[in-house]
DNA sequence: CTGAAAGCGCTAACAT
DNA sequence: ATGTTAGCGCTTTCAG
């Protein structure tokens, strides 16, 4: 069995009481009983149970984490478990514990409100996937430490902090710029359900406007394949671009192999750069120049407003934060 | 404040030991009275306080998922990710929470010992990659329910499962055989520290004795580049082999690259087939012939012997599951 | 079938 | 600076 505060009472010759605050560093122990106290714990292997405290101080330290985490999340959505490690190793540096729970926008309202009644946890972190008006309802009327990651797309009153999409459009278009090309396209993904890749234009208009310039846009470039055709057709024109600006590395990927075909050298010909770092802009030839945004960052962001939350419940964060990274490589 | 036991005893003037029974399912509870306190506990929102009953129960439903978690594993692995979806549903649909623990190999021997000890968890997972002879010890010496994912490389009386990476290597060697091929070239990793495709290359063999046939093996061949290069090579060759074997995609993707520089044909001139299906085997042109280890399903599996070690803590799981899985395309 | 009562190991007033 | 004591909300004998 292991040892409990009482064994060390005893061994100590002291009230339990003294030993708790001894362990937990009140300011009314002597130091001098606080390292003998602290010895003894030590040398009997003493572990405060984990339970019995969250038990008594109605906290557990522990933070949820609610995502869907379908089969394939992993290969699909990596990003998301970079975020994950983020949030993770803040808290735990902070004596906290972070669970992973898989929710879908089903279930969310109903499932996040016995979580929240259970105090199974002290507070929770949302991916912004799940998120629904009604769960923000739920949310809202609860006064549960909670913080979403991503920015909802309706308005509310919920805490959520977000990568700036449009920093980092503006990050590339800038180094664009810098390197003196000035007739850019940029293949965009679908127009209706792919906010991140308007909102990076958002942030790439700013960055041309400011030079008095404009840039090309082809939207609905869902994948290689649509970007591979669109390339084709690009590169057929009379007078072609300076630089293919892509959305993702499988975009990416499309254009390098149509340019390819054709013979033509990047960057000489014709210049590529992409938005994310991942999976494979550094592993083909040219390797690619990108705008990274960096997840595991944004997690321990996170992670941070979620433990000031639960400190001053009153608080409300919306921000975005980022550190978009500008990665060059030989593509451009 | 949320309802507690004490509350919904009043409201159905029976005694809180009556409530706690009738909602834990007790056989000596009548029907009725079980119904009756069950409708005024959903009535009035109550749900049991997790803390309270983890301390009262002695054991909380959390499992531990101990592995390296460092900044850029989401992407390096998204196969750990995928086994931990896997473990967290499994746990999930019998009522546990996952827990994960950045640990390294460094500190676990502590950490898993202070983390055992504080009872913070009913039972721990751990990722092969932290473990040493030391956390092999300590986990024999406290009688923890635990589980390792991956078959440690050293003599042991720890629970283990692991991928069948020999049952792999023999289905896809069997694939091709089947499919009229005969002359196969294999690239393998790093030959020491690449102990995955040894193990491949294991499977592979033992299809191939078994139509009295050879495999040509080059070992070494670490990434995209050595790929290219080597594939480069193999071309120039008088007689070409009809099948090039890449122990990962990347590896693939070099082959590809070099075929087409000559302007050949996948498959008709040569064919490519690869283990793991991730990240583009389906992304590519044409499209690739792929090995897949389903990580979830491990992850699962993993969570089920974890529990099953709770109910019975002296079974002594070492055992390799896997459902590889053949995914045929066009470029075989 | 139901109730009374004794904890579970620790924290946190409050008293000394 | 240290000790006393009353819980925290629930489970679990044991008695009825």
């Amino acid at each position: 069995m292991a040892a409990t505060i009482f064994d060390l009472a005893e061994a100590a010759g002291v009230s339990i009481s003294t030993v708790s605050k001894a362990l937990n560093d009140s300011y009314s122990i002597s130091e001098k009983t606080k390292k003998r106290i602290r010895d003894i714990a030590d040398e009997m292997g003493y572990k405060p149970n984990a339970r019995a405290r969250s038990f008594a101080r109605k906290k557990n330290g522990i933070i949820l984490f609610a995502a869907n985490l379908s089969k394939g999340v992993g290969f699909e959505n990596p990003h998301l478990f970079e975020m994950v490690t983020g949030v993770d190793r803040y808290l735990e540096e902070k004596g906290y514990s972070l669970i992973l729970k898989h929710v879908t926008k089903d279930n969310a309202p109903e499932l996040i409100k016995e979580l929240m009644l259970s105090e199974e946890a002290d507070g929770i972190i949302l991916h912004a996937g799940i998120l629904t008006r009604q769960l923000a309802f739920v949310l809202g009327k609860e006064a549960y430490p909670h913080l979403v990651i991503g920015k909802p797309d309706f308005v509310n009153t919920l805490s959520w902090i977000d990568v700036s999409h449009e920093s980092a459009g503006q990050m590339a278009a800038n180094y664009l710029l810098d390197k003196g090309y000035r007739d850019v396209v940029f293949l965009m993904g679908d127009p209706v359900n792919d906010q991140i890749s308007l909102r990076r234009l958002d942030g790439i208009n700013l960055a041309f406007e400011e030079e008095e310039l404009t840039i090309e846009t082809i939207s609905g470039i869902t994948g290689f394949d649509d970007s591979r055709r669109i390339t084709e057709q690009i590169l057929e024109r009379d007078k072609i671009p300076e630089v293919i600006l892509c959305n993702n590395n499988y975009l990416a990927l499309g254009c390098i192999n149509s340019i390819r075909v054709k013979n033509m050298d990047i960057p000489k010909d014709i210049a590529i750069m992409t938005f994310d770092n991942y999976p494979f802009s550094m592993l083909v030839q040219p390797m690619l120049t990108a705008i990274e945004v960096d997840m595991f960052e944004m997690g321990s962001q996170a992670a941070r407003f979620m433990l000031q939350k639960i400190k001053r419940p009153n608080m409300q964060t919306q921000s975005f934060c980022s550190t978009p990274i500008l990665i060059e490589r030989e593509s451009t």
